[in-house]
RNA sequence: GCGCCUGUAGCUCAGUUUGGAUAGAGCGCCUCCCUCCUAAGGAGGAAGUCGAAGGUUCAAAUCCUUCCAGGCGCGCCA
């Protein structure tokens, strides 16, 4: 319809077809019309005032059937759309593409790796980690509905001081136990009994700097505790994913890559892209914004960074278009300096990498520790809000024990996965456990009600919603309905350029609201235009799902 | 100190990329609506110097400058 506009206007107008998509606005009220031109910028062109230009105009243009009347209201030149044309035309569309509306191909089968959640092993995935699933898995979605092939990967942080605390707290105090509790809970609460106990034993924070470099040195009682307690941890992950509703294609593990790279670094000092420093550490001037860093210590052993281009070369063996990582904001630094590096030693794939980052997520009394157990736990918040689900599910009726806990699964990690994307990416957000997760506005569980409503009243509707159908009058809630729905791949676009799935969550709630205030107003089944109204909820169905799914949100046909 | 990000109603956030017609939601608060397709819903009300000050413009929450406040980062840690 907008481009149609567009078509009109540049028969009339001495602007270009971008310069009048970027002027052409929705007007703040429907009676004001569907679309606007506001004429201002013309007035210097032409030479006249821009209220003139709009009535000239409004005299000017020819309307075609689905413009019905064009007004001008001062400098804005005001157009009203046919409706009847317009909805059914939307309409009929959603209905003949069902899932595939809104669906592009601009990815053309391009394969892309996104790296998530990468935790590391001595400690259970919390709250964190479930805003970097969500946001991952909600990109990848995005990604796969412009029509990409994305492999989902994972580093584990399987190795380093944090792990070795761990396993000597296991060492000195676990006398051997197997987990009596979720595996990754088992090990976590070494890592925080290791922090306890060290406040008080310095000694402690030694002995496990020496059982890293046991670790380094291949002992094989070290590696054996190390290999049982990371089957644990990442035995524990896995089952959080799956609850979760992620599944990872492919693991790569820190302690397999931390050693690799070096040869990349001698290298890039052949070609004197790198520098030795007098101290004999390798070191790369990357100039005023990002300063020097060091690639190899001075003992030739690699540091972060290191491994990290080695892994950035690993992963282009898969035969990927782009390479995507998906973590917190405090890593923007290390990325910048990362992708700098890569840029200087020339490699083919430099352009093809993005760093993704997301604001931090805070609790009402400042930032979570791990090392000190103030963390919201992913696992218990799942569960919490799961719990409070079922409470609510079972006063409303009676569900057999597995219902009940599939349906109270699904509802509540709506709850928590829009929770967690209806925020801009880049903000921190604040985490109240006793606020935070609401069933009620604007929520999760707002968007499966609606869903659940609406596939009620098509079990309801004796009529099943065709292609077939007239329109004779369309009631104004109606209308933005339409409105609504036929924005939806304009949507899918803006929330895949800016890798940011807030606009979708936002959307859905949106087209939520409209659809509840609609079946409010206008009684569905035995009405006048069931036809139309039964294919209108069908396309709402449709239309809420593809964008819920983008959000990696099941929906539901009851609750 | 330097760099990046953020600042909109009591609280949580849309709107800022591309400047336009009275700044929008949700929660909370105050009224209403279940003989009516699920009340996890709907209708209405109160509540805002868009962090501050300058500037650009016919027009600024939106662009520019400075300042203030908060977060993160600036390791031969990962």
């Amino acid at each position: 319809m907008k481009q149609l506009i567009i078509k009109l206007l540049k028969k009339s107008v001495p602007l270009d077809e971008k310069e009048i998509y970027n002027l052409i606005e929705i007007p703040p009220s429907t009676e004001l019309g569907d679309y606007a031109f506001p004429c201002f910028v013309l007035s210097k062109k032409l030479k006249k005032s821009p209220t003139q230009i709009a009535q000239d105009l409004e005299q000017k243009i020819e309307l075609p059937k689905e413009i019905e009347k064009i007004e001008t209201k001062g400098p804005y030149l005001n157009f009203f759309t046919n409706k009847k044309i317009f909805a059914e035309k939307t309409v009929k569309e959603i209905l003949d593409k069902k899932e595939n509306y809104g669906k592009t191909n601009i990815l053309n089968k391009k394969r892309i790796m996104i790296e998530f959640p990468s935790p590391n092993t001595n400690k259970p995935l919390h709250l964190g980690h479930l805003r970097n699933m969500s946001i991952g898995e909600s990109i990848s979605r995005l990604m796969e509905f412009n029509g990409a092939k994305v492999i989902r990967a994972n580093l584990n942080n399987d190795r380093g001081i944090h792990i070795s605390k761990s396993m000597l707290a296991y060492q000195k105090f676990g006398k051997n136990k197997k987990p009596n509790k979720k595996p990754d809970h088992f090990v976590g609460d070494f890592y925080v009994l290791f922090n306890e106990k060290s406040k008080k034993n310095k000694r402690l924070e030694k002995e496990a700097q020496e059982l890293l470099q046991k670790w380094e040195n291949g002992d094989k009682k070290t590696i054996a505790l190390w290999k049982k307690m990371n089957k644990w941890a990442l035995e524990g992950f896995e089952e959080t994913y799956k609850k979760f509703g992620i599944k990872l294609d492919k693991n790569y593990y820190e302690s397999e890559i931390y050693k690799k790279g070096k040869e990349i670094v001698y290298e890039g000092l052949k070609k004197g892209i790198f520098k030795k420093r007098k101290d004999n550490a390798i070191i790369i001037n990357l100039g005023k914004e990002l300063g020097e860093k060091v690639l190899l210590r001075a003992d030739e052993t690699s540091v972060y960074i290191t491994q990290d281009l080695y892994l950035a070369k690993l992963k282009f063996k898969n035969n990927l278009d782009y390479s995507i990582y998906i973590t917190g904001n405090e890593q923007d630094y290390h990325f910048a300096v990362l992708f700098s590096i890569i840029k200087k030693l020339g490699w083919g794939f430099a352009d093809k990498l993005k760093h993704i980052s997301y604001g931090m997520v805070f609790l009402p009394e400042g930032k979570m520790k791990s090392r000190e157990g103030t963390v919201v736990d992913a696992d218990d918040i799942i569960e919490r809000v799961r719990l409070l689900v079922e409470q609510e599910l079972k006063k409303r009726e009676k569900l057999s024990k597995k219902e009940l806990e599939s349906r109270s699964l699904k509802i509540a990690l709506a709850a928590i996965k829009y929770f967690l994307l209806k925020t801009d990416i880049k903000k921190n957000m604040i985490f109240n456990p006793k606020e935070s997760i609401n069933f009620e506005g604007d929520t999760g569980v707002y968007l499966q009600y609606s869903y659940a409503r609406a596939s009620s009243i098509l079990r309801k509707a004796k009529i099943k919603p065709k292609k077939k159908f007239k329109i004779t009058e369309l009631k104004p809630k109606e209308i933005e309905l339409v409105k609504k729905l036929s924005e939806f791949p304009e949507i899918v676009l803006k929330s895949y350029s800016d890798f940011n799935p807030s606009h979708i969550a936002n959307y859905s709630y949106q087209l939520a609201k409209i659809f509840n205030e609609f079946y409010h107003k206008c009684p569905v089944i035995n009405s006048k235009q069931e036809d139309f109204r039964i294919a209108l909820v069908q396309s709402f169905r449709f239309v809420l799902k593809n964008s819920m799914k983008l959000l990696g949100i099941d929906v539901i046909n009851e609750m």
